[in-house]
DNA sequence: ATACAATGTGTGTGTTTTACACAAAAGTAA
DNA sequence: TTACTTTTGTGTAAAACACACACATTGTAT
């Protein structure tokens, strides 16, 4: 194939975490280059015989150690100038991981990978605040319409935990009662026998996903829509 | 930079019409090459200097002669062998055009445009179904909340053309008066004072999309939504 | 003038969304 | 043991919205 191309093509990933507290988002630290000291979405080049997602779970696994059940295309970014080494068009895809899950790697010769508040992010790498902003409204988005929430919580939690979740993602304070209800009436949710207690007040029932029943639903034609006031 | 890396990009563009009974796809046919006689969508490499957006919007030109004034971008392929001359990713988009304002190329040397209807498509080179899947998709779902549908239609039309679009690209027949109520709930349709005589029937008055006023809406945290029994 | 074909319009009913407050279950401190 | 604090768990009434549904109007053609 005779194309006389000079166009390099990297993957990108915007991953979030929740804490039970904040958004946040997982960044590494470029050491070389003229970005050094920035820190910069996980991501690299992709290799000629991978695909794509198989690109950027590669990557996040070596730079960071993480390894998303969660990952999804976002967006291509292909501006002359977005990187100054040369020309470079990045696939960035988003990943939802629960920190809990994972000890980050150390600090390697190339990168430290560490999690940010979504809201204090440190100077960022090329465009990727635009990636990141992209990362953030789909996240925005898609939490009405997928439930994809619980991709970053613990597999059993309380509702509040959820309620929060959503309080925390969408950044607006979300009637309780309401919620709960919509949320239960999906017939998504199961009920264990477990519960937590929080440090204090009365004891939470945990909850559960229940993924088969919501691929069931769906089937059928049911669509997960959650909205507010 | 030095990445040994053989990747070529290119650009790929589902381009939607509408003739006021079908919904159309632009593609080309393949005259050489080993998906010849095939059917293509338009597209090509995207060149050194130039964006993704640009790029698209020049192998359309050139292929096609259209020049949409809506583009999104749809999605990126990229597996491994998707296409058989070697390692290419293609990002493509979504156009939306009104085909009454061109007129296609004529048959190059290199393709043949021509509109198909969406119900009987020819078969396609690589894995261009797919992608014409993806736009198909995020056409359905768009136009639910965007209002993309005008730029399928003339400048000024009867409400019976924006009715007759959304069944067309829904697929579904919808009910005339809560149709029309819900749309023009809105405040975006302006009504002129033309009207449109159809060869049999009582006249119909044009309306026309105010994509000012939409704007404007927009800002004030409006969301344009609608939806069918 | 009559038949035909498409446009234009309103209301009642059911469903969904919203707003809103208090009791129950634990732990802790007096 | 009692009372205080904290968080969970729950119902109802009003408003907004979605849905189903039918007939008069305005033009053309015969």
């Amino acid at each position: 194939m005779k194309v006389n191309q000079h166009i390099k093509v990297a993957v990108d990933a915007v991953v979030f975490g929740y804490t039970g507290n904040e958004l946040e988002l997982l960044l590494i630290q470029q050491k070389y280059g003229s970005e050094k000291n920035k820190w910069a979405l996980p991501g690299g080049f992709l290799k000629d015989e991978e695909d794509l997602q198989t690109g950027v779970a590669r990557e996040l696994n070596e730079e960071t150690g993480v390894n998303p059940n969660y990952l999804e295309q976002l967006f291509t970014f292909g501006s002359i100038n977005r990187d100054p080494r040369g020309r470079v068009i990045s696939v960035s895809y988003m990943a939802l991981i629960n920190p809990k899950n994972y000890v980050l790697k150390a600090a390697t010769d190339a990168s430290d990978a560490k999690w940010f508040s979504i809201k204090e992010l440190p100077p960022l790498a090329y465009d990727h605040p635009e990636i990141v902003k992209k990362g953030l409204e789909r996240l925005k988005s898609k939490i009405h319409y997928q439930p994809i929430g619980f991709e970053l919580l613990n597999k059993e939690f309380p509702f509040s935990d959820l309620e929060k979740l959503y309080q925390t993602i969408l950044d607006k304070s979300i009637d309780r009662r309401n919620f709960r209800k919509k949320m239960l009436s999906f017939g998504v949710l199961e009920e264990t026998d477990k519960s937590y207690k929080p440090s204090s007040g009365r004891p939470a029932k945990l909850f559960k996903f229940n993924k088969r029943k919501y691929n069931e639903l769906e089937e059928k034609g049911f669509h997960f829509e959650i909205k507010f006031a």
